[in-house]
This record gives structure tokens, sequence and C-alpha cells, in this order.
DNA sequence: TGATAGGGTGTGAGCGATCACAAGCATTAA
DNA sequence: TTAATGCTTGTGATCGCTCACACCCTATCA
């Protein structure tokens, strides 16, 4: 044990060896090759099983010049949008990839070149970017390589595949409910508007409130942290017109519901309020938070189908896009008057 | 471009010839070996940038044996602790290591070592289990190898080095701040008992009232969600001598305090909470959640000081760890009477 | 009965780096 | 002047696997 420097372990030749074939009978059968035939196919089985002996996924990798990792690149962020992405890639790969993180600070565009060139270097089956920033966009466009590479969340114009949610849609859905509900008119409170996420919410917004006749009132930006949720809320309260909020995200949603509540304005009777997640917890906001809900489970599948059709055919570049469903819960409801 | 399969861009050996040098000394100028004259390193250094060449990682883990990158093992959860956890080790580790996820869906032993063998197939550098769970005592005992691994919030007892919270420091924190505060007893909404988590609380909250010569009231079990921490708001909010409650993590005291809110009954003046993970949005619950926060960036950092440790010397199996802070808001207060 | 097909197996050469060793050369000490 | 020292460089083997190719053997067909 540990004569040879850092392999632990047998290696195929010494399954060979013991098997009495040679190594590359081995490798057909750890490969299930077809045409090999089973006395040996067993014999060799049986050697492996004695020996304990794993395949080097390193030394495949060096060969074939292909591995079985996909790295994802993301950004610096523990909110809940990115994360359950990530989550929902990871459930969609299990079996087949092992997934490498890449956490950026910031998406800056020579971060994210510099991110993904690493992990081309190290040979990567395929390359998922989730990309929800602007500043994302144009750093893909030179990029090395024929490495299958898919963006989550990311901008169309990169000429990448792509996967996307449509976040217009959704907002869509969200000011529909509330306009449908009676209200004349509905705010917004934004992500940052560095975020495609934001853009396209504002979007959605818009263009059901210009749909419906009315001019969208002035936007309200946050930055998806329950605390510019908050401070906008404080804003909102005070304004006796607006009697409906869609909010770009659950947390900030419950910054305004803790700001109407410090105010004593009731919700949903004075405030209804839409949000956009449904994180877990939303459900037990008071009131219960109606939002808008991705299937990240669903996102990460179609990513990975994306990557997958890159590795069989050279070109395609395919686009997907998830839509959004609105769940109803307690905070919006008619206006009181 | 393409001619050899699989790769992309030039290999050591075209760095050699385009500086009319050996392979070696190419090896040499990467790895800032001393003894190369700084003439021929120039002249290398320029074929490098010329054919802009990057070493494969791949090549170099097969030679040396070793690779950069650092496996972690998690389980299927999307919970804030374990989602910090590897958010943490991420923030340690960027500079040095990739790092690859493997997320289970349960860590029952063989999944465990499965996952972990993998790694090992793969000749990671070093492997972090985060394993809060109790049924993974026993699977990391029979480890193959002499790999670096580092257990996260797992049991002591496995024998490996461990990085851990203080959980039961942290509930013994927030048991005496609501005894401190002048209630008579503290109540306790717990994690599932299979989570290590939520042995480490429970002990810590019946030592707090030992200590303080009350006798624990009865303990109610959650499972971390919101939903089950309504519930146990229903029970608590018929329960008059239950003033102060000590939730096993945010969630669940949202889901107590979305139950008091519907049973009209005032926080904090009826009944005080305390809450424990310091979820980014619990500063803006209503009321604003006093809670015991855990410094995941020190954990991560401290997890990797320990891989480190280990692959220096061969037998160091150091455990540290981590003391909880207690962020006082408004949810706990004197009781009324 | 001989040519052909194709199943089953082995041989040797890479993949792209590192490592151990040897050898050339200049400098220094004897 | 000669031997010894040590910086600088190159050669060849090696890590563990796959790939391309060649080979043998046994059916099948004409």
């Amino acid at each position: 044990m540990g004569e040879r420097p850092g392999r632990i372990g047998p290696a195929i030749t010494d399954v060979a060896r013991l098997a009495g074939v040679s190594h590359q009978t081995v490798s057909r059968v750890v490969n299930q090759h077809p045409h090999v035939r089973e006395q040996t196919r067993l014999r060799v089985l049986a050697a492996i099983e004695e020996l304990d002996y794993h395949p080097s996924g390193v030394a495949r990798a060096l060969a074939t010049g292909r591995s079985t990792v996909l790295g994802v690149v993301t950004q610096n962020s523990t909110l809940f949008g990115p994360t359950s992405l990530l989550f929902g890639l990871e459930q969609a790969a299990a079996l087949d990839f092992d997934i490498a993180v890449t956490t950026l600070r910031s998406l800056d565009g020579p971060a994210l070149t510099r991110a993904v060139r690493r992990y081309i270097d190290q040979q990567v089956a395929g390359i998922v970017v989730i990309a929800p920033l602007v500043t994302a966009r144009d750093a893909l466009a030179e990029l090395p390589g024929r490495v299958p590479i898919v963006l989550v969340d990311g901008s169309p114009e990169a000429g990448k595949a792509l996967v996307t949610a449509d976040q217009s849609a959704g907002a869509r859905l969200a000011t529909e409910h509330l306009l449908s509900l009676g209200h004349r008119n509905v705010w917004h409170v934004s992500g940052p508007k560095t975020w495609l996420d934001s853009i396209g919410r504002v979007d959605g917004w818009q263009a059901a409130l210009r749909d419906a006749g009315v001019e969208p009132p002035p936007l309200i930006e946050g930055d998806w942290s329950p605390a510019s949720g908050y401070r906008a809320g404080q804003l909102l309260a005070r304004i006796p017109e607006a009697t409906a909020v869609f909010a770009a995200n659950d947390h900030m949603a419950l910054g305004i519901i803790r700001a109407m509540h410090e105010l004593n304005r009731r919700m949903p009777e004075q405030l209804s309020i839409v949000g956009f997640d449904d994180v877990p917890e939303a459900e037990y906001f008071t009131p219960a938070l109606t939002t808008v809900r991705l299937d990240f489970t669903e996102i990460g599948r179609q990513a990975l189908h994306l990557l997958r059709e890159q590795m069989d055919t050279p070109d395609p570049v395919g686009t997907r896009v998830i839509q959004p469903a609105l769940v109803i819960r307690d905070s919006a409801a008619a206006p009181q008057s």
C-alpha cells in the first residue's frame, strides 16, 4: 500500500494480470463494450471485485480529453434564486456528472472569462453559467474552444444555448392578478437594474399595466434585500393611492409587510402585495404571501439537456424558456373602498 | 485547431518547441522552480503568452497523483445551514482549490460511502463531509486510503478531523437570555432528532434550564419547516404558562409567529421567542427576531485549515468548535404580568 | 473446401504533465 | 592547473487509461 506516489488502490494492469487478460480487455469490460466473451467478462469482474478496483477518472479524462465534470459558474450569493438553480442542476446531473462550482464575487467580464477558461483547461465535459447580470453579457462572446456551454438566466444575445425563466410573463401574472382583483393601478418594487431578472420583471409589469390602459406609477428600485423592501414599504404606506404592490422577490415583500405592520396599515385590506420566488417560508408570512413560483428543478433539467445536445452534435444552440406560475394566498385581495 | 481529439489549445511540448527548450524547462518555469536562468524564463514566458498556453490540470493530477479539487459531500437540502456552509467553504477555498459538490438525497451509510469513494477515485486533494445527521456517524469509519478528510457539523466520535458549531452553547445563550428577561420557564421547538444539530440544541436548552433550577417542559419536535413551527405555535398559544419559546431555527420561529398572529396573541408581550440561524430575513419578521448566529465563513475557513494540515503532515486529527453569538432584536422581552 | 465476415483479444502508442537522473557548463577552492 | 561545487538544462520513464490497429479463431457462405 502506497509504494507508488499518490495513487491508492490498484490500476487497470493489476486487474488484467490477476484475471490473466490484457489491460485492454479489462477496459472493455469496465466500459461495457460488447464483444467480450461472457466467461472472460466474469473473470475480469471477479478480479475487479477482489482487488476492489476503481477506474481513475483523472486518467480517463486525460486519455479521452473529456471528463465527467460539469463546471458551474455562479455568483457570490446566498439568494434563493441562484441557490435553487444550483440545486436543481445538481439533481438533474446527479448520476452522470460531477458538479464543480465556482462562485464569483462579481460577475464582471474578466472574472467570468477567467472562471470559464479555468474549466476549459481542466477539460470539463460542459459548462453552465448562471448569469443573471447584465455585465455577463459580453464576457462570453469570445470563448475559446468547442466546449458545450449553457447560460442559465442570461441574455439571449450571447449566441449560446440558454435556459431562462420568463420573468416578464411572471411579472405579468402578478400584475394582472392584482388588476383583476379590482385595483386601479399596481406599484412595483424592483431588483437592481443590473440584473436581467429585474429588467424582465419590470418589463412584464409595465406591459401588463399598459395593456390594461393604465399608466405605470414611478418605479421603486430595491436590491433584493428585506431592508430595501422595508424602505420601499415606508414610502408606499404614505401614498394613499397605492393599494397594490408587486415586489420583485419575496424577501423584499417581507420588508414591505414589516413596514406596513409598523405603520398600522392592514394587509391585504389597505395594501395588496404579490411577491416573486415562492421561498419556502412565504406561506408563513403574515399575511401568507401570494407569489410567483419558478420550477428550478425543471430549469436544471433543461440546462442539462441542452448540454447533452451539444455533446452529441456540435452546433445546436437552443433556447428553453420556463414559464412561472402564480401561487395565490392571502396577501392580495380586492381593494377596500 | 482541433486535430487532436478532445484537446483544445497547446500542450507543454508546443511551448517547449517554440521557446527552443525542453518540455521540462517549461514545466520548471510554470511551477516557479528556482534555478532557471532569467533569460530562459523570459523566453518561455513569451512562448506561453504567444500560444496562450494553459497547463492541463488533468494531466498534472495524473502525474502527481493529486488534484486541486476538493470534494464536498452534503445533503439534499436548500436549508439555510448547509447552504451557507457550502458557501463559506467555497469562499475559503476560492483561490487554491476547485470545489466539487455531491448532494445526497439521504445521508445514509451506503450513499455517503459511495460518494466519498467516488471522490477518492478521482484523486481529489481532500474531502469535506457536511454531515449533520446521526446516520452519517458510522459510515465514515471504514474509509479507504489516506485522503485528507474533514467532517463539518458531524459527530466527534468518527475519529476524523472535525469542525463543528457549539450547538449546545448556542441553545444555552438563547435559553439564558429568555430566563434573564424574567421568564419562569422556556419551551423548545426542536428540529428532527436525527440531526445532531437538534440534539445539541436540545441538550443546551435543557442544561440551561436545569442550571437555573427549573424543570424543562415537554419538548415539541418540529422538522425545521415553517409548517411545523406553525403547528407548534397553535399548541403553544393555548398554553397560558408558556411565555417564552426557543425555536431551533428561524423558519420554525416564523411559523410560530404566524400562528400567534392568527390567534391574536401579541409578541413579545404574550410570548417571547428566540430563533436560531439568523437568516437574512429574520430582522424583518414581525416582530424582528432575536436569534443565534453562526459564522459560516469561519467554519469554512477552519475546515480548510484542517484539510491543509492533513495534507502537510499525515496524522493530525484536530477538532475546531465555533462559538455562536446571540443577536438581540425585538421578539423577546420581559413577560407581561 | 476455401474465401469472407466478424466476434474476441492483444499490442503499442499516445494523452500532458511530473519526477528522477544525468550531463554540460561556469565558478570556486585547493 | 585541477578537482569539486552547484546552477542550468535535457532525457527518458511514468502516472492509468483509451484508441487504432493487428491478429487469431470460428462460423457461414459459395
